[in-house]
DNA sequence: CATCAATATTGACAGCCGTCTATGTCGGTG
DNA sequence: CACCGACATAGACGGCTGTCAATATTGATG
């Protein structure tokens, strides 16, 4: 069994614990551009609103919300609109629209990506 | 037998890959207050230099590195002091003088935290 | 004490970022 | 087709951020 656990959306997706990006951390030192490509999904999580709707995203039911289920964060609806786009072009989430309303969900390759990075594929 | 390992550095610190911060990101979602201090630790690795110095320091010999081990990273010397600087008021890194050098080593909760936060701890 | 090497601090400046209001777009409904 | 609700885009604005040159600080060395 498999004693190492990723997100559940991962779980779901692929079975393996590998590394998809680059080199973890703490084993050898990140090249520009690993650094530059993954400084911008820790970018797109240092902000504290941002955070919380990928964390409101990521916990959801099913693992995709709807923007109308997220969007009472504290900031107006655009603002919110705003954020968004921010984490999709960070790559962190992907949007998918239904009928009136766009379903929002954490990217699969992502948050295991960050997982490699901190080191947790062995 | 654990098959769980979080970085080198902190192995040697403790054993229990508990969560020491708050609850992970997909279980529920972050309160207001987590989000923030979190964000400051994402935020921090969010720049490419500054990732850069971080990994320079976690993969570099017995997890610490002088600051003249890792200041070749393509900007100036007062530019590395001051983000060495925004890693150390996240929290991230601590720093030791020894002499005429100043040694920079990760701050052992700090990782821990944010593999709690990506949902590592089962 | 004078000097040097390693690192930090200060001050300045351009560019990015988070926020808002106003407006646009798109789908559903009558 | 007219209207409404959900969401996105545009534009503006204040504040923060990354960078540098110049200077200060700190410890070792002669």
């Amino acid at each position: 069994m498999s004693n190492l656990k990723v997100l559940p959306i991962l779980e779901a997706d692929a079975g393996d614990g590998a590394v998809p990006c680059c080199a973890p951390l703490s084993r050898e030192p990140l090249g520009v551009e690993d650094s530059e490509r993954i400084a911008v999904m820790f970018k797109a999580l240092g902000d504290p609103v941002r955070l919380r709707l990928f964390s409101l995203i990521a916990s959801h039911e099913g693992g995709e919300a709807c923007v109308c289920d997220i969007q009472d964060v504290g900031v107006s609806q655009p603002t919110v609109s705003h954020h968004l786009k921010k984490l999709r072009d960070a790559g962190l989430v992907t949007s998918e629209r239904r009928g009136t309303w766009v379903y929002y969900k954490v990217a699969p390759p992502v948050v295991a990506a960050l997982a490699g990075v901190l080191d947790l594929s062995s």
